[in-house]
DNA sequence: CGGTTTTGACCGGCGC
DNA sequence: GCGCCGGTCAAAACCG
């Protein structure tokens, strides 16, 4: 029971940004683009942003690194700095603000705190524009691995030590996650597919996280296409991060469109 | 030495 | 108009 993604739906948010919900409660407001005081600012829009919300049991990530309140992002393969941590109001666990190290100027960000419903829970934000490559792709060896392969102070946020031939591309033996949508009215829309389509979330940990997320994509509709289209990733596609890697910015690779239509690559 | 974490302060938006 | 709250910055400390 511990080894199995249960994709949840908390919360969607894709271009509009219902800021009604974030995770799963009424909080942050639609500042979602987060408003930059002095310094660099990188005016996002807000239409541009996007939110996925990711769960994972605690007990899963104790390998991780957990100390004492202060819940530990799960490894997802980026590398996350911490930029930040503050209380929220409601809730009796603090909120890490985690922003991506993996490549310099990547707008992409996370917020991590436990669930104040389930503090067995970790509900984690992904924050990102418009099409910044989320849930890290399964990009295992280069990208930002190399970035400080020489050094590597410690990121421990979230790198994991390492993923390459035994990450859990297929946790599980029937590798079989439980997708669930959130529909436009709020119903639930379960799907069921592989651990292959969810090779990222397979690294967000380990072999045995339940992960409660909702889909960017959840429009109802267009999500199956699209999920067909943004999950599926694999070596091919890590080739590409590969290079990816060495981009400056963030960039997202959108493969298989389906039927392997043709992959689509974005960088924002 | 370089990168990350920690912590307090600041800023802007929203609600009352 | 004021206060509250969430989100980010920045400096110092820490770690490999």
């Amino acid at each position: 029971m511990d080894s199995r993604f249960n994709i949840n739906p908390l919360m969607t948010e894709q271009e509009e940004n219902d800021n009604s919900a974030q995770e799963s409660g009424p909080e942050s407001p639609p500042s979602n683009d987060m408003k930059m005081p002095s310094t660099s600012s990188p005016k996002r829009s807000k239409k541009a942003m996007q939110k996925r919300v990711v769960s994972v049991p605690i007990k899963d990530l104790e390998g991780s690194r957990l100390k004492g309140e202060n819940a530990s992002p799960p490894s997802d393969s980026w590398a996350w700095r911490k930029y930040g941590q503050k209380p929220i109001k409601g809730s009796p666990y603090p909120r890490g603000y985690y922003r991506c190290s993996s490549s310099k100027g990547c707008p992409a960000r996370k917020q991590v705190e436990r669930s104040k419903v389930d503090p067995t829970m970790l509900v984690i934000t992904y924050s990102c524009e418009h099409n910044h490559p989320w849930p890290p792709p399964s990009r295992s060896h280069n990208h930002h691995k190399n970035n400080h392969n020489s050094s590597s102070p410690k990121h421990n946020t979230t790198t994991k030590p390492e993923v390459s031939t035994t990450h859990p591309d297929n946790p599980e033996p029937e590798h079989e996650e439980k997708f669930t949508d959130l529909g436009n009215d709020g119903s639930l829309i379960s799907t069921t597919t592989t651990s292959d389509e969810f090779s990222w979330f397979g690294e967000i940990e380990t072999t045995s996280s339940t992960i409660l997320e909702t889909p960017f994509f959840a429009e109802g509709e267009a999500d199956a296409d699209m999920a067909s289209m943004f999950f599926p990733m694999r070596d091919e596609d890590e080739s590409l991060f590969a290079d990816l890697g060495e981009l400056p910015e963030c960039s997202s690779v959108f493969r298989h469109q389906r039927s392997g239509v043709g992959p689509q690559v974005q960088i924002c």
